[in-house]
RNA sequence: GGGGGAAUUCCCGAGUGGCCAAAGGGGACAGACUGUAAAUCUGCUGGCAAUGCCUUCGGUGGUUCGAAUCCACCUUCCCCCA
């Protein structure tokens, strides 16, 4: 259930309650493909760096190590030990990310599996069945995540397509979670919205997947190579046609500034991989723009990651410090990179939510989103 | 004391007459990364007034139109026999 508790102009504070808990949006959820935050993050540690939502992906824990196996081992939550709200990514980001390994037909797709190269087949049904046994807070729907740029033509009969696959994924959902041995019976189905950067076909398919009544919707297919503008001009084309009363996540997104500027277009969910993947490539985000640790100005720098920043590495360690763990290639380096990066990412959002209770996100936006993806 | 081998750019190491400023690694330096096939990938690494020129393959001298490459001597290091 949404509520909202303030608006300032399209940005939202509000929350939304899930099996596993309430959770204050804006909210930045924290990627853990495969049940695990890349960087040797674990469960426990992602209490300490804010984290309200993890994410995990349907794909890859089908793969390995099998949905059913995590089924059989009480769920998503206690095989990873994590006890908050998870949402699970259905695999449609595969369609695009793993673009030479797979076939898509009405019925679904076909992967060869990254890991050993078998064959897999993943249509609606088998998605929402791999995430009920999973028993996720959030299940997202079955979607082809087109390529941009894409020919028009295209874009109109896969978006056609995706709101028959929502269709039948609600249906199969539904089916999976009355069961009795239901892992989570209270699990979510939200919607996921596409078009590429085609506005009216976006706001076609927005109405369509509206009409289906699900407890949030999603907007994807963003942040695939079109510039800034045209994705926040896409964001913002759709979002008119997005149910008030429900979150409206952006999915893979982004960037601090593009968060930012996400939820001052309306956005409520986020999720991103950059904090985790450029942090274990030393690129670490402060509130002065961000840093390459791994650059020799910082060899003999004695000062934290940012100077302002709460988190358990900048209270403890130096730039030194980090920039030998990294050159040295020690497992540390990024344990504390990712550490660092997404306890920014929460921090950011719950400054995000703290100027929208305080009337003051306009100034706050004004001040950080350029700076914040600017590199120092 | 006798015999054999080796010295290449920051390091290791290929190259044994012109196609060599010199393969390939490593290191160093820098860049990319947006629902994670990513602890990955890319660039760069003698100097310069730079479609060319200059310096550099242990040192000095020589052979040659031309030398990292051939010859002589020297220096240093390694191995074997006494």
């Amino acid at each position: 259930m949404y509520q909202l508790i303030k608006q300032e102009g399209r940005a939202r504070r509000g929350s939304f309650e899930m099996p596993h808990g309430v959770v204050q949006t804006p909210v930045f959820m924290n990627v853990g493909t495969a049940a695990a935050i890349k960087g040797a993050l674990s469960a426990r540690d992602l209490k300490e760096i804010g984290c309200q939502v993890e994410l995990s992906n349907t794909y890859h824990l089908h793969v390995r190590p099998g949905d059913e196996l995590i089924r059989d081992m009480g769920g998503l939550h206690r095989f990873m030990t994590w006890d908050g709200p998870i949402l699970t990514d259905s695999g449609g980001f595969q369609i695009f990310s793993l673009a030479k390994l797979r076939k898509i037909t009405e019925e679904g797709v076909k992967f060869n599996s990254h890991v050993d190269g078998r064959h897999i087949f993943m249509g609606p049904e088998e998605s929402m069945r791999i995430q009920a046994n999973l028993g996720s807070d959030i299940a997202m729907a079955f979607d082809e995540c087109i390529k941009i740029p894409s020919p028009r033509e295209y874009v109109e009969r896969s978006c056609v397509r995706t709101t028959r696959w929502l269709e039948r994924c609600k249906r199969a959902l539904a089916e999976y979670n009355a069961r009795e041995d239901a892992v989570n019976p209270g699990q979510m189905l939200f919607g996921i919205n596409q078009g590429t950067v085609f506005h009216d076909i976006r706001i076609e398919h927005m109405k369509r997947i509206a009409e289906l009544d699900l407890p949030g919707y999603a907007i994807g297919g963003l942040a695939v190579g079109e510039t800034h503008q045209e994705m926040y001009d896409t964001i913002e084309a759709v979002e008119e046609h997005m149910p008030k009363d429900k979150p409206r996540y952006l999915m893979g997104v982004g960037t601090p500034g593009n968060i930012i500027e996400g939820v001052a277009r309306g956005v409520d969910f986020f999720d991103c991989v950059m904090p985790a993947r450029n942090g274990r490539h030393g690129h670490l985000f402060t509130w002065g723009g961000i840093i390459n640790i791994k650059n020799e100005k910082y060899a003999r720098d004695e000062s934290p990651i940012d100077p302002t920043c709460r988190c358990p590495v900048c209270k403890r360690y130096s730039r030194a410090y980090v920039r030998h763990l990294f050159k040295a290639e020690e497992m540390l380096s990024m344990r504390l990179a990712v550490m660092h990066n997404l306890f920014f990412y929460n921090e950011l959002t719950r400054r995000i939510r703290e100027s929208l209770e305080s009337g003051q996100f306009a100034a706050f936006r004004a001040k950080y989103t350029e700076i914040l993806d600017k590199r120092i």
